[in-house]
DNA sequence: CGCGATTTGTGCACGCCTTCACAAGCGCCT
DNA sequence: AGGCGCTTGTGAAGGCGTGCACAAATCGCG
């Protein structure tokens, strides 16, 4: 601290810096504070403790704290952090202020789901547009969605100024969908396809593979069973505590 | 290497030890080079050099070589991998030759599409059982299995010997469910609901947030969007070259 | 007004992971 | 048989992230 650090940046209208250089282990881990923090907030709490806010993350305390500390003072010792004040702020360096236009593309089995899953609306992104190159799909309507033929992605991504795509097709498809969003205009992909996607330097992707998550828990599946099966007795697992969660 | 290290360990009845000591980052690595192998199997081909399958996974050639160095040496200096024998080697490190039974607990919107997921079958994983405490879902038929009330969970579990559960329901009864898996002698979950699950330590979660995924592009969006605002004119972006995924 | 209790913010050390660069090994060609 | 080119496997260095432990700061109370 020492430092006030809340001024903004030259070329940055509003009040809040974008933070060029934050940690990215930090930024993965500020929506799940933002998560603890609403909760908290609709409990009533004024104010947390880093001890606090930290359990109901999951995290170690001295980590939220450094964490929160590459974003400024925020908080007041002896007392701890103002919740509206954190959540406010969180909630403008991830730029939800912004209520992101989203497009999807893909509704079959996955997309569908997606398509109508409540947690993007409550969370700041809105989706604005269903895309499928199946003809009978089509028409479909979807959570108050039509879905548009692919053809018409680029059209619409401009009048809706669309900067995030979410893919939700068969892996052989998602590669020329990937380069339908970019030629839109897209500049950060969601991507649910299997397999890697090759984007311009510019577009970020983040992957989700529900696949891969299974596979990497049946690695540890299998660690344990081999485990279990030789050394002294460990039959009844150790008491209830905090969690265990592998991998990042 | 210099060291065998095909053997067995005492206690596997099987070829493949355990690997206890694999790092935790090579070990969420190891589907997406599987991923890789079969999709150059599929092509025809008999090896692959490091260089070539790091391309396919989307990785740095010397992290993939370092990674399947834990595996032991399966490579052939001056030629690369054998693209069996690795298939069958890193299927069999992951466990995925058991072919695993998977539960899931909740078919609402994501649920459904979940359970209805063909990269699960096709990737090992059967999944053989649903569950949800709503008493109008109970009974519905999805992709060939009946929707059973979540009261049937230990009974089914214990019957099938279920290790990993799903959980695709709504944040405040994840908790429960959580306990009911533990309960039932789960010891792996996937959770597709916000916020902390509490469990034992001997008992293995990874979550999947898909709000958070967005977020995290958000926070890029936004931080693209300062950079371009201000510098020497960057509007036409760089050719089309390697992928650029953002955090892990 | 001063003091103690409490909590933040951070310097520091440790460990994991990544990346480079190269020696060791393998096959092929002559 | 020998040499040459190619590719693996790995030692070493650097960077990043985590967690401890403590100084600095704030509040409340006597």
């Amino acid at each position: 601290m020492s430092q006030q650090r809340h001024g903004s940046t030259p070329g940055e209208p509003d009040g809040v810096p974008a933070f060029p250089d934050l940690p990215e282990a930090t930024i993965a881990r500020l929506p799940e504070y933002l998560r603890a923090l609403h909760h908290l907030a609709e409990t009533g709490a004024e104010t947390v403790s880093s001890e606090g806010l930290a359990a109901a993350a999951g995290v170690n305390s001295a980590k939220l704290r450094k964490d929160l500390s590459h974003l400024g003072s925020y908080g007041t010792r002896g007392v701890g952090y103002d919740v509206a004040l954190l959540v406010a702020q969180i909630g403008s360096i991830l730029g939800l202020d912004k209520n992101r236009a989203v497009c999807l593309v893909g509704v079959g089995n996955l997309g569908h789901a997606l398509a109508g899953y409540a947690g993007f609306a409550s969370r700041g992104f809105r989706v604005v547009a269903l895309f499928d190159a199946d003809a009978k799909k089509v028409g479909e309507v979807i959570n108050g969605l039509v879905v548009q033929h692919i053809d018409d992605l680029q059209r619409v991504a401009v009048e809706e100024s669309i900067a995030i795509g979410v893919i939700a097709t068969p892996p052989g498809t998602a590669q020329p969908v990937a380069d339908a969003l970019v030629a839109a205009g897209v500049t950060s992909i969601l991507n649910f396809a299997p397999g890697v996607l090759s984007v311009p330097a510019n577009v970020d992707v983040r992957k989700v593979d529900l696949a891969i998550e299974l596979q990497i828990l049946s690695f540890h599946e299998h660690r344990k069973a081999s485990l279990t099966a030789l050394p002294g007795g460990r039959s009844a697992p150790a008491e209830n505590s905090d969690q265990e969660v592998v991998g990042s």
